[in-house]
DNA sequence: GCGAAAAACTAATAGTATTAGTTTTGTATT
DNA sequence: AATACAAAACTAATACTATTAGTTTTTCGC
């Protein structure tokens, strides 16, 4: 076996470390060779591309969303699991609001290996709905409900978009999960 | 008066329509000097920057949003102006992807000028629920509800990731609204 | 027709990703 | 321990970005 140089697994990890330090916005091919103590080209001997990189490390984000929200939810059922999972989804999207950025740009970036990435987010929260007793196709309506409302709040975090009126954002995603909690009871019912 | 060229108008149009022809990835200043028939640096005489372009090209894509969504709420009221309001949404969501992408990534550009677009879009927003009598502060919750529902659906949407499940988006989206319509029956009432 | 003001230009800088071709170096074998 | 091989790292180049400074061209108002 020839010499052992970055390897794949290190260039992601520094990676994933130089944009949560900062941000994706000044995050390069330059400034991550320059973090590794390479020249830029070097890296290309473990990577495909920057496209790739991004795609690999959202992946790896999207693990880490998924592993909190499975974790949050452990144990727990309906209203309970609801609100926890909206709530450790929403944590990360602010604790971690580079990765989540990558996420959420992703999608541009076609790519089948983000199939699998799809299907991990979806998971617990399909979990989470089984415990209300839903008819399949609706379990998948409602799933796209929640999957909306969570992202619809953190993108707006994101934007700073919320900050404008004098009431708790908190608050107001509380009233939203409230919301969905009261339409899954009423769909729970009407499947009995 | 000297010598009258391009204007900031005619850019801004120019821009516009390339952005909608050819997506916002394949936008830049050299691609839309060659459309205007003249050299990139040109384009700096009525433009500060990029930026500043994108700013500009940003604030006029939310004019025509919520254009079409006050068009859509129009002499109408409570539930008959809410699903109408959403689906001029993700109407234009839609319709017009790229323009939607850039308000979407308009959030990063910091700047004050876009106070005035945020204000714009909550306005249909909060027009609609002011039919629904609830007190004020229910209302700013209300408001960050229906805006986190209606942006996650576009984005979901922008990204595929909807196209998973067997069940048709467009219920999905009808689920989602009739459950806050719900909600706001019931925080109507509690307001008597 | 003339002057001035602004538009458009040329040329340059610094940044980006990426490729081809060369050199270095670590490891595994003899 | 010396060597050969393979992969890592390098240098140098290309082709894009946005942007600036300085120069030339144009055209409007007089």
């Amino acid at each position: 076996m020839p010499r052992q140089g970055l390897g794949k697994e290190s260039i992601l990890q520094a990676a994933i470390a130089l944009i949560e330090e900062k941000g994706i916005a000044q995050f390069s091919m330059g400034e991550l060779a320059k973090r590794l103590n390479v020249k830029p080209a070097s890296l290309y001997n473990h990577v495909d591309s920057l496209h790739d990189l991004l795609e690999q490390i959202g992946l790896a984000a999207i693990s880490r969303l998924t592993e909190a929200e499975n974790q949050a939810i452990q144990g727990k059922q309906k209203d309970e699991a609801l609100f926890s999972l909206a709530e450790a989804y929403r944590f990360f999207a602010r604790e971690h609001a580079q990765l989540y950025r990558l996420i959420l740009g992703l999608s541009k970036l076609d790519s089948q290996v983000l199939e699998k990435g799809a299907g991990d987010i979806v998971q617990p929260i399909l979990h989470v709905l089984s415990t209300y007793g839903l008819r399949e196709h609706q379990q998948y309506h409602w799933q796209r409900v929640l999957r909306g409302v969570m992202v619809g709040f953190a993108v707006h975090e994101h934007a700073g978009g919320f900050s404008r009126f004098p009431v708790d954002e908190n608050e107001s995603y509380r009233v939203a999960i409230q919301c969905i909690a009261e339409g899954l009871h009423r769909a729970g019912k009407e499947a009995e």
